[in-house]
RNA sequence: GCGGGCGUGAUGGAACGGUAGACAUAGGGGACUUAAACUCCCCAGGGGGAAACCCCGUGCGGGUUCGAAUCCCGCCGCCCGCACCA
């Protein structure tokens, strides 16, 4: 009778599962495809324990699809370009890409252990020179196509490091290693044509009926489609007009300022000849990129004494100002203001003592106006409202018909036309870094920009790197940056921008269909593979790296590295929470944090506190991040429990869309759990031949294959396991003989096997099981043993559950309310009185309305 | 600030608009043990009551419904994203 040794099994049974070839991906004609995949990982160095969540997810998945007869995909690889490789760099003298390859090594090893139904052939990180080769091939491609070009942008710059930051490299203005006050720079950049896809983009998220709503709904006003007006006003005291865009023409009766952002043409003209304005120019460049900052800054603005026409009104003048909250980038980085049904305008106009007229008023009620100190208005324009300043249309209509009919005045009368934007930007891809993928261009003085020739990719990065001077290493790197033009072999300089790290993951899904392919992808491979049937990942990707990865599928297409069947690349979305933990910290006299790991600290009888006692403050549990430290080893926990215990703990308790809280208490009752199915399929084997009532837990078995089958195809794993619970304690009190002991434990071992692979090939052996449970085919439920002729049916008075009765599932009505009311509980809930209703629910519920 | 989501016992959570709290954790009681650990059994939302049973209860305030944790409106709190973190 040997105990439950996971370390012994586990690793025995990864043996038998790799010399067995289980998890090989093969096109099998005979069998459906389904290829399942979690979002890969950025190879920090360690698997974290939010990592086995999202891994073991997606294992459940494909262990049960292998065993419902399907031809399973199930790749992994590495998000391997980015910015902490050259921090490594920097900090402590390594290579970033021996750094990365060594973290790589490490992870695959804490990989391994998990048990997952991996096909490790496929395998590639994205710095893998043939990975970055092939997607410097498709940037060629897209170039040809008007995919891909050059523009201006504005990004963080850090004067003292010479360099440009992320927004996450700015921390209150400052860039994180100088302390130097962040300046705004334009520099040329490339970017993506995304724009061109918008509509599509779209208008195809309705069709993706397997997504998230709310990922579709976060996409759709990310991309943020809006039909307006744009005119012009004409400027009082100089010939000029200030192009605007407006989603509520109907407002503007309503105007009282003329904005513009401090990057428009016109506030950079003015800032010339005023000192003034150019240091309020200033000023609003200091800030960051992120639009986040802007939108959270004061609203300042500088009037810049123009006049401006109103468009239905030429002897009304309004004040142009140049604003901070105006960005350049959104429609044409001018806008007029209307203070009573905005609350940035509103904002900004009692600061600077500008009018407030209301054009409508609510249909009903009282109504603090605006101008009184009140609240802007700002009803939903599917609302009828009452228009008090009618540009067009009926004095009563909703604000849709309103916003149309000023539209139309406006194209009839001349001065103005209706127009769809969209919020959505160009993706810009440069980055000024040594670690991403070089953008395979060449800068030639006669020839211009020149694409790199394909047999003379990939562009390698050069090793031969030094992270001791600010800046970009590519730049002045001159035996790699100077080379000849490859269209006219004079003097050109290679382009030493590199690629966003959004690129690269915006396409390893399409290559893991054939990773070693000469060209991006393989026809044949891609049209069986395509598309990824699930898709698992964190909700913070919901917006870029999905919409990017839908543009590129899209881009792809167009120059034929996937079938048009593959434009929407994910079938299926499941977006998983965050494993969370505790934060331990203590603080110095100067307000500097210091953070600890949980195993650092032991929680006690008044608090937590470090080895030597030292008290560490509790910050409530938040996402686990390597910099707060609150983050728990795997390997740790495999070692102390072992893989099984991992998996069954991050899938329960919480359902899988929710963050989970990792407790160690939680560890060690999962650990107990797997200990106890281990002795009750002990005491199934061991059971008398004979014994009494083998039809109830036969019953019970088939509730709960069917319970099981349906939690875990609706990704309800937090339940399958509650249901693998109470399976587990109807069998450890059932007193069938043997056989049927026996048959309810394999089962019971088979429907854990896609959460606990390990134990549950342990307990398949042991109980008879023939071959492996992994290939097995799942277990049916028999129609027949789940229903009940017997129901108990809840009898309410009034919405109060007073009574219940049993009746037969199919009693008729009459009968279920005749049986209600004669119930002593509602006889004494209605005292006498004559019920006015019965509603009666068949097979659900009984209500006596008094 | 804008967009999206979430909020249920001490704790994680369950509940096609139909018995709120399944399942589990921590806790309490008991059995086993010289003792403890392990294991097994029982109790357990709050309040009242000897009990039967009654009242209250799903962040807060309204509403729809025979019936609301679930749907609608308004607030509060927390989380995710905001285009150069991945």
């Amino acid at each position: 009778m040997a105990r439950y040794d996971a370390a012994q099994i586990e690793q025995k049974w990864q043996k038998a599962w790799s010399e067995a070839g289980c998890f090989t991906a093969r096109r099998d004609d005979t069998k459906p495809k389904y290829y399942v995949l979690e979002m890969f990982p950025y190879p920090s160095g360690n698997l974290h324990i939010g990592h086995v969540r999202n891994y073991t997810m997606g294992d459940v998945v494909a262990r049960y699809k292998m065993s419902t007869g399907h031809a399973v995909l199930h790749p992994m690889g590495w998000d391997a370009f980015g910015l902490p490789a050259e921090n490594a760099a920097m900090e402590r003298k390594v290579h970033p890409g021996d750094w990365t390859y060594q973290n790589i090594a490490n992870m695959k090893a804490q990989f391994a252990r998990l048990g997952l139904t991996l096909d490790w052939s496929r395998e590639f990180a994205t710095c893998d020179p043939e990975y970055y080769g092939q997607q410097q091939a498709m940037f060629i491609d897209f170039l040809e196509k008007g995919l891909v070009y050059r523009k201006n942008a504005v990004v963080n710059w850090d004067p003292v490091d010479m360099t440009v930051l992320a927004n996450e490299q700015v921390e209150d203005g400052r860039g994180w290693r100088s302390g130097a006050l962040v300046e705004r720079r334009e520099l040329t950049q490339w970017f993506f044509k995304i724009s061109d896809y918008a509509e599509d983009l779209l208008e195809a998220l309705d069709r993706l009926e397997n997504w998230p709503d709310k990922v579709r709904t976060m996409q759709k006003n990310w991309i943020g489609r809006s039909r307006g007006l744009q005119f012009a006003f004409d400027l009082s005291d100089r010939d000029d007009k200030v192009e605007v865009y407006t989603t509520r023409p109907d407002t503007l009766l309503g105007a009282s300022f003329v904005g513009i952002s401090p990057d428009h043409p016109l506030a950079r003209e003015l800032e010339a000849s005023n000192p003034d304005l150019a240091a309020f120019n200033a000023e609003c460049r200091k800030m960051g990129t992120a639009e986040e900052e802007l939108e959270k800054a004061e609203k300042r603005g500088f009037d810049t004494g123009l006049k401006a026409r109103h468009p239905l009104d030429p002897s009304w003048e309004l004040p142009v100002y140049v604003a901070n909250f105006i960005l350049m980038d959104y429609g044409t980085g001018a806008i007029f203001g209307c203070p009573a049904h905005d609350p940035r305008d509103l904002e900004f106009a009692r600061k600077y003592d500008l009018p407030v007229k209301s054009t409508f008023v609510p249909m009903n009620g009282p109504h603090t106006a605006p101008e009184d100190k009140g609240e802007p208005f700002v009803p939903p324009k599917t609302e009828t409202v009452r228009y008090t300043r009618i540009v067009a249309g009926a004095a009563e209509q909703t604000g849709d018909a309103a916003i149309d009919a000023a539209i139309d005045r406006a194209e009839s009368e001349g001065w103005g036309q209706g127009v769809t934007k969209f919020r959505l930007r160009d993706w810009g891809l440069s980055r000024q870094r040594y670690w991403g993928c070089p953008i395979p261009v060449l800068h030639c003085d006669a020839c211009g920009v020149v694409p790199e020739k394909k047999e003379n990719l990939p562009v390698e990065l050069p090793r031969d790197v030094d992270f001791d001077t600010p800046g970009n290493p590519l730049d002045r790197h001159p035996t790699w940056r100077d080379v000849p033009c490859p269209q006219c072999g004079g003097a050109a300089k290679r382009e030493t921008d590199t690629m966003d790290t959004f690129v690269d993951s915006s396409w390893y899904y399409a290559r893991f269909t054939s990773p070693g392919a000469t060209t991006p992808t393989d026809a044949g491979e891609a049209d069986y593979w395509m598309n990824v049937d699930q898709y698992i990942g964190g909700v913070e990707h919901a917006i870029l790296h999905l919409l990017y990865s839908r543009f590129f599928a899209r881009a792809m297409h167009a120059c034929g590295h996937l079938p048009a069947s593959a434009i929407e690349p994910f079938d299926a979305l499941f977006t998983q929470g965050m494993v969370t933990h505790e934060i331990y910290q203590t603080e110095d006299a100067t307000g500097r944090k210091t953070y600890y790991l949980p195993s650092e600290v032991e929680r006690r009888e008044g608090g937590a506190f470090l080895k030597d006692g030292t008290q560490v403050q509790v910050i409530p549990s938040a996402k686990m991040s390597k910099s707060k430290r609150n983050v728990v080893d795997p390997v740790e926990i495999i070692d102390r429990f072992g893989a099984d215990t991992a998996r069954w703990f991050v899938l329960s308790d919480s359902p899988p869309e929710r963050d989970v809280e990792w407790t160690e208490a939680g560890a060690e009752a999962a650990s107990k759990h797997l200990a106890r199915v281990w002795r009750i399929a002990e005491g199934a084997r061991d059971a008398p031949e004979t014994g009494g009532d083998d039809e109830t837990l036969l019953r019970e078995m088939h509730k709960a294959i069917h319970d099981v089958t349906v939690n875990i195809e609706s990704f309800g794993f937090n339940a399958a396991i509650a249901r693998l619970y109470a399976f587990a304690n109807t069998l450890s009190k059932s007193q069938a003989g043997r056989q049927a002991q026996v048959k309810a434990a394999r089962t019971l071992a088979q429907l854990m096997a896609p959460m606990t692979p390990h134990l549950s090939e342990e307990l398949w052996r042991m109980l008879g099981g023939e071959g492996l449970v992994t290939t097995a085919a799942w277990p049916k439920a028999d129609p027949a043993m789940l229903v009940e002729d017997e129901v108990t049916m809840p009898i309410q008075v009034n919405g109060k559950r007073r009574d219940e009765i049993r009746v037969a599932k199919d009693a008729p009505k009459h009968q279920v309310e005749a049986l209600a009311l004669a119930s002593d509980a509602v006889q004494r809930q209605l005292a006498g009185a004559t019920p006015k209703k019965v509603i009666v629910v068949p097979g659900k519920i009984v209500n006596v309305v008094v």
